[in-house]
DNA sequence: GCGAAATAGGACTAAAATAGTACTCTATTA
DNA sequence: TAATAGAGTACTATTTTAGTCCTATTTCGC
């Protein structure tokens, strides 16, 4: 699999739809509403998001949050840290490398050189370039619920109950 | 953290093991005592490994398991998608996307460039690469038991508990 | 000054994925 | 034919993740 947490993926469509309002700044709970993802969860992400100055956020009334920076200049990479912590593939890719096989492991040291390859594509991609390549779907929605578009998909779920 | 499970790490070590091993046939138990994994965990990767064709299984007395192929020619691709299955970052990023967002999400299709970005360099690495990187440490071991050689790793150990 | 709106921070629960184990069956060789 | 070794499957415990809730604090508008 080696894959994201869903936590990550619903942190980049925030993100995105941050992005998609300029220089606003937008409510969790507005934001959650618009991309149909539970509003504590938004806030969640959106705490994490504005530790790691990701996101600058405003409190009281009005109040609400903004990108800290351009969508050019946030990095995948910077949001997969934030959200998940440094990428690193194995244990012992990590930097205080720790592990009970260590004096019989015979691959070690290469998972780091694989886990920058990583990071370095990670860090080529911004938070821009993902809006470019959007699906540009209309949003079908009805009473600021999402509605499903996609009917193999629906049946796919349908399937599985 | 974008991370591989253990499995999947225990399997490269496994299968590092083989490869150092030639073109004979090794008994999961003494990969286990090689490698200091426990049997049965080592049985279950010799298994899945086997069943995706990067190791040929030998039943009966003497028998054993050996790579299918020269160790150049297993990519570390190969390797996670026999333990994990195929690469894929999110849900969406996978053969049939399906996802409850999809209407509202800004993002979708991106994922899949970074995926591919990813996969290129998992392609590139080989089993060999991967054991050319070895640390080359001396295997400590007293009957069949592995060693702790890091301090600084059994200090952290122990702070733990 | 007061109340409403909004984030900050943390604790907690429930669900899912993972790791690891055990057991029975089948094939091969000495 | 007995011993050895893999095949297959089912189960359990642990860990991680997702998601929720509550209380405190800050700020705006009246």
């Amino acid at each position: 699999m080696l894959r994201l947490s869903k936590l990550t993926d619903y942190g980049t469509v925030v993100l995105a739809r941050l992005a998609a309002g300029g220089n606003q700044v937008s409510s969790a709970s507005g934001l959650a509403a618009a991309t149909g993802i539970a509003p504590p969860t938004v806030s969640k992400l959106l705490k994490l998001l504005s530790k790691s100055g990701l996101v600058v956020s405003t409190r009281g009334a009005n109040g609400g949050y903004r990108l800290s920076r351009d969508a050019a200049e946030i990095s995948a990479a910077a949001i997969i840290d934030a959200l998940e912590g440094p990428v690193s593939l194995t244990e012992c890719s990590g930097e205080d490398s720790c592990c009970d096989y260590q004096s019989t492991c015979a691959v070690g040291g290469a998972w780091q050189r694989i886990n920058t390859a990583i990071r370095g594509a990670l860090d080529d991609i911004s938070l821009a370039d993902l809006l470019k390549n959007t699906r540009l779907n209309p949003a079908f929605r009805f009473a600021g619920v999402p509605v499903a578009i996609d009917r193999a998909c629906s049946q796919k779920k349908s399937r599985g109950n």
